[in-house]
DNA sequence: AACAGATACAACCGCCTTTGT
DNA sequence: GACAAAGGCGGTTGTATCTGT
């Protein structure tokens, strides 16, 4: 026995929505509220997985979504909140009144990547690519777009490049610092709990984003 | 004008987490 | 505590549109 599956696959539509499905699922959800997603389709005559309809209203329906471009300040906000969270798509969205987790994703993977390596650092660690070999392993497109050297390979020439010698990897470990360690004042407090939990220099509550003891 | 390749984004899939019993 | 159901998330895919030749 497996898990049930969400939807019954052979009555359920898939693909784009309809204009007259997105107005089943708005006037639907406007009366009823949001609820129980698996229940709703049938409840609003709709043939769809309650996944899907979730997807459709969270992604694209809501009456608070912004649409529209990223204004510079927001693609500087999602590469800093990148740069700290990772692939949080819903920790950053969060931060990005008016915008999905989707929404930022596709956005990251199709302007912000690029951006991030036209100004020479890499996406997924934000660090600079100075390794050439890591760089056209991971990004082959963009390392062959590099027209400038063109039939001239080897001025990059990855034969002699010690930076392959060195290594980048990087350890991080908590400061000898205890939550049981005595703090004579709220200073030292305050910046040895900025010092253990990035969701706290953020500025989540507990239980928003993680549900470490070091919040106050 | 026609075609191919690139790009953008909506939607799906599968897995993990949370919640209720 | 164990289990199932439902919700939520991130990765990936499909397809419409744009751009260059």
């Amino acid at each position: 026995m497996g898990r049930t599956p969400c939807c019954e696959k052979a009555h359920t539509n898939k693909g784009a929505w309809t204009k007259e499905e997105d107005e089943k699922l708005i006037s639907h959800i406007k009366v009823h509220g949001e609820g129980c997603w698996r229940s709703l389709p049938k409840a609003a005559g709709l043939l769809r997985c309650g996944k899907s309809c979730r997807l459709r209203w969270i992604n694209y329906l809501r009456p608070d979504l912004k649409r529209g471009n990223f204004s510079g300040e927001e693609d500087e906000l999602i590469i800093k909140l990148h740069s700290l969270l990772g692939n949080k798509w819903s920790i950053i969205a969060s931060r990005l009144p008016g915008r999905t987790d989707n929404e930022i994703k596709n956005y990251w993977n199709t302007h912000i990547k690029r951006k991030l390596l036209s100004r020479g650092l890499d996406p997924k660690t934000h660090r600079p690519l100075t390794d050439i070999t890591t760089f056209r392993a991971e990004y082959p497109k963009e390392a062959n777009d590099d027209s400038s050297d063109e039939g001239n390979s080897s001025t990059l020439s990855t034969e002699d490049d010690n930076s392959s010698l060195i290594n980048l990897e990087l350890s991080i470990s908590l400061p000898e610092i205890s939550p049981t360690m005595p703090m004579n004042s709220s200073v030292e407090k305050t910046s040895a709990l900025n010092a253990l939990c990035l969701c706290y220099n953020l500025g989540f509550q507990r239980s928003q984003a993680c549900a470490c003891q070091y919040h106050l």
